[in-house]
DNA sequence: CGAGCAATTGGTAACGATACCAAACATTAG
DNA sequence: CTAATGTTTGGTATCGTTACCAATTGCTCG
């Protein structure tokens, strides 16, 4: 047994972190006591709320989430967030933006990796919902193999998609319009009256990717003007890759007189070819034009002239986490799922983003 | 009551998650019976086990973690991360390397940002030990206002701070070598034959910007090269800052022939700053050497010569967490705090982190 | 001064899971 | 065939918290 509460010293020994037990205990009264003055409940007369408080804030209570969690009509306060590269700047940014608002909700976000790798995220998403996070947040990795993303297979936490989609799954998704900024960057570079331009991307098996490919074919249809297939490159998931690809193409007999790379890493590599070449055949050979999709700090700095496609991932990520707050509390209760497609800026002198 | 289990239907009208004892009653058994099965335990027949299982299954049941954590001697499993700004790249790299290690102990991250106001980090921190996270990582908001940071107030949990240091608290702290990269870069520009270089810096109440400050004196001091007072200019947050600061001292009558950037930030500003003056005054101004604390993706295609001090911001968060999850297991139970420094890089041809 | 009412406090049970023990059952040796 | 041993199953209590109700106290008003 404790000393009674005459006893001062602070006996900073906690094997095991107080419970509300040990602060009635402390502070002589009942446990429902305490537990009332910690909760902030009414009817409490002063002297006792002192005396717990003292009690609590002398053994550094922290109530228990967790056992809190447990009792029937409280929720856990978390939102799981899988994301396939948390390391990359766009998705860091996107997850700001997820942090800020569940924040104002009062929600925390328990983060994982999924690495690009589908039973990674499935471990990730049920290790999630036996946490019981009110909500999951997923930048899926592979559409063809979701099923673990399924509503039904979720035990009723509400998901929404980010970043890309799964063709099969009536889920809440947010989405870029990789279609429109993909059309929109092309057809500048065509109405500029280039006919050979290149396509630098990643695998078409990433949804993304394969919606930036059908802008720029959409654009070519849309104004009449073939497609050279050898121009388009797709398969380039580094900048190196990326690289190498448009040296090879820069040496073809028909060399593209202009660039569309589909992504920051592709836009990288591109910016890193075109200066080489520029450097080995002087001036002889006209500039290259080129336009990538993603918004990129240095845009003014590139040693080429470079417009690109901007979008802002920290609103993706606040739209998201919005949409889902909303299934949470049931504003969108029997609604279908939507699908949002946030809107892109071909941004020919680049600023910054929004 | 539910049907009995002839009943086949999926019946998913799942207001409430199942709990053991539903699956317990699907499968004909006693609660206790299902969680020894689903805990993997043995002396169970296997005809038992099916039935359990498939009645687990059936449900959809997902055990509560947080109701198991309840029992003496489980863990959450949980790591608390309070990050200044979540968005920067950095710290992002950064947090890829903590979610590394940390799934790797099999661990979740649980991560909130402070958007460097102490007062959120103490929430922050607060909410974290009420989850009862098993450990802390933290980049501290401010060295002055970290009460809340001292293991006496953690009720027990190990903390680990990155990136940052707080002077007056004995914790453990993985820091890189800012004394000494600054040191190195600068000693590197005198011994180029610099003798006025810039300093551009962010607020030296950061301790991070104090210490890169201190490392470009003491490499003045031991070359016996005076500092010109009016070339250090700090409080430059943002890269315009840092293009305006830097602007001001090329127009000095005394102009700095060499700049040290100590931060990321501050080297894009120089570089925009110096690849404006030089398009103004052409040749006749003499090239202006730069090196920037910090790796930068686009070092090889910045417009003016770059040397990076570089650093692995994915290694810092490794290290971090491998210090907190050995505090966790008690390896280093009784062991004082430690404070390591990571060691950083001059790259005077930058080709990446490693 | 006592009935009537509100304010205050405490006891009990339950949230979901499981450690511990006891009961029931099967198996083998003697 | 019985005793002894091992295997399998279930009951009970508990982790920390709080909703619900009952018990107690203090106060007002007729």
């Amino acid at each position: 047994m404790n000393a009674p509460s005459g006893d001062d010293e602070p006996a900073k020994l906690p094997t095991r972190p107080p419970t509300i037990k040990d602060v009635a205990e402390r502070a002589q009264v009942s446990p429902m006591t305490a537990s009332r003055v910690l909760a902030g409940g009414p009817n409490v007369r002063p002297q006792m709320r002192r005396r717990v408080e003292h009690a609590a804030s002398e053994l550094g209570y922290r109530r228990n989430e967790n056992a809190r969690s447990l009792r029937p009509g409280h929720k856990s306060g978390l939102i799981g967030v899988t994301i396939t590269n948390i390391a990359n700047p766009y998705y860091a940014e996107m997850q700001g933006g997820i942090e800020e608002i569940a924040a104002k909700a009062n929600r925390r976000i328990i983060v994982g990796n999924s690495n690009e790798d589908p039973d990674l995220e499935r471990q990730l998403v049920a290790d999630f919902i036996g946490r019981r996070v009110e909500g999951l947040i997923v930048v899926p990795a592979d559409p063809t193999h979701a099923d673990h993303l399924a509503p039904e297979s979720l035990g009723g936490s509400p998901i929404v998609f980010a970043s890309r989609s799964v063709p099969g799954l009536d889920v809440d998704t947010v989405l870029i319009d990789d279609l429109g900024g993909a059309y929109e960057a092309t057809s500048r570079l065509l109405d500029e009256g280039h006919r050979q331009i290149a396509f630098l991307g990643t695998r078409t098996s990433v949804l993304t990717g394969q919606r930036r490919l059908q802008g720029y074919r959409n654009a070519h249809r849309d104004h009449n003007v073939p497609v050279y297939e050898h121009l388009v490159r797709t398969g380039q998931q580094e900048a190196v890759g990326a690289e190498r690809a448009l040296t090879e193409l820069l040496a073809h007999e028909i060399p593209p007189t202009a660039v569309f790379s589909a992504n920051n890493r592709n836009t990288v590599g591109a910016i890193r070819a075109i200066a080489r070449i520029r450097s080995t055949r002087t001036s002889e050979t006209p500039a290259i034009r080129l336009i990538g999709f993603d918004w990129f700090e240095f845009a003014d700095l590139s040693p080429v002239p470079l417009s690109v496609v901007a979008h802002d991932p920290r609103e993706l990520g606040r739209r998201t986490a919005q949409m889902l707050l909303d299934r949470i509390d049931g504003a969108r209760g029997g609604l279908a799922a939507e699908t949002v497609e946030l809107p892109v800026y071909l941004q020919l002198t680049p600023e910054g983003p929004k």
